[in-house]
DNA sequence: GTCAAGAAACGTACGGTGTACGTTTTTCCT
DNA sequence: AGGAAAAACGTACACCGTACGTTTCTTGAC
């Protein structure tokens, strides 16, 4: 009786996305990861090799969370569909789009580079616009997402307050900022924009196609 | 005699930065930047208020290097030049692009972010456009220059073995990813690759101002 | 020149970090 | 049952950020 579940690298790898989720990445630590499962730290050294090797495999169980993509319909709203999965997952775990570029890719991730690929192939773009497109796509996804994460953060619960302030104090130095601002104060629709923003690449690809094959 | 220059903030900052680029972010430490001045850690204190406002510090250190914008040209113009320059920054301090969107940004940031919006906003875009373009545009920059580095830093100094290696290995599990590996080791130019996307996404807010204005 | 006052450099100390290494316990297969 | 392999544990160490108190240096008024 009351023998806990035993150690494993996945419940380790769970227990450190959930604590990072929470807790943020940069207070993540060994012994932490070991109290939330009830261990001692040196006793996840058996499942992962350092600290590092941990984050590896903990970015790869979030990108394991991204559904597969469409396997029918045209190819911008499979890819918009897939994208906006990706960035729903990486929305959730906050600390993940930060160390996206940091780390190898994992099993999960080498998955999610091919079926990426896999929609710009069948997509008949041409080899040269799908390998352009390749890193366009994955650019927007994860950069958009660490911009938009960095905002929230930087910027805080109070946005209202923390604009108002900067328009007060130094909206007459930056004209152009301080319109900005008023922008995100008032009724635009975020919504949408990282789906607008990508739409505006994947129109890209398509025309510097018709281009090339015109 | 021999009483070397007084530590100043900016001299901090600046050792910072080159060590950083040398040795990368998660190697600096206080000790260090202080060994590197030949100064005891504590002395740093004075001028700096912890290690995450030195970070922040540093990193307006390296947006200051980005040259301000043309006052003249066509927009798209102006705007690739200034990208580029921003571009050519960001990679000569591989750390810095990492840390963009995890600070509030500094003087020199505020200035840079100024000097975008006046570019798209006298390009008389509207302002919807703008304002969804400047999100855009300076993802573009930090998010192509991450994905860029991380590339770099993930395969080492030994592209041509470890694609090899790959394409043995797992090429015949991801079909799709193999072409794009024999892509990298080919004869693709990467030097036009952060214009080409940039340009894909100034077009594309181009015309969807003459949308909106047809 | 001197002398007070503030700034800057310094030394010490503390709690926390990743992890090497040796030991003990548990698990599992014959 | 017994022996080997795996897993958990405890101890130890070098290094980290930085609080706090002390010493030294710089500077301006007289």
């Amino acid at each position: 009786m009351g023998s806990r579940q035993p150690l494993s690298r996945s419940r380790i790898l769970d227990a450190a996305v959930s604590f990072a989720d929470e807790h943020g990445v940069d207070a993540l630590t060994m012994r932490k990861v070991a109290d939330a499962l009830d261990f001692r730290v040196m006793s996840l050294y058996n499942h992962v090799a350092n600290k590092q090797e941990m984050l590896s495999g903990m970015l790869d169980v979030v990108v394991g969370e991204i559904d597969p993509p469409a396997t029918e319909g045209s190819w911008k709203d499979v890819m918009q569909a897939s994208a906006a999965a990706a960035h729903a997952v990486l929305s959730r775990h906050k600390w993940a789009a930060g160390e996206w570029s940091k780390r190898p890719p994992g099993p999960h991730r080498l998955r999610y580079i091919e079926s990426i690929l896999r929609i710009l192939t069948e997509a008949e773009l041409g080899p040269e616009v799908v390998y352009r497109g390749y890193h366009a796509v994955t650019m927007h996804i994860v950069g958009f997402t660490l911009q938009e994460i960095g905002y929230e953060e930087t910027l805080g619960d109070n946005l209202e307050e923390m604009a108002s302030a900067f328009l007060e104090e130094m909206g007459a130095d930056y004209p152009y900022m301080a319109e900005h601002v008023r922008g995100h104060l008032g009724d635009h629709d975020h919504g949408d924009e990282f789906a607008f923003v990508l739409g505006l690449i994947l129109d890209g690809l398509d025309r510097s196609t018709c281009k090339t094959r015109g």
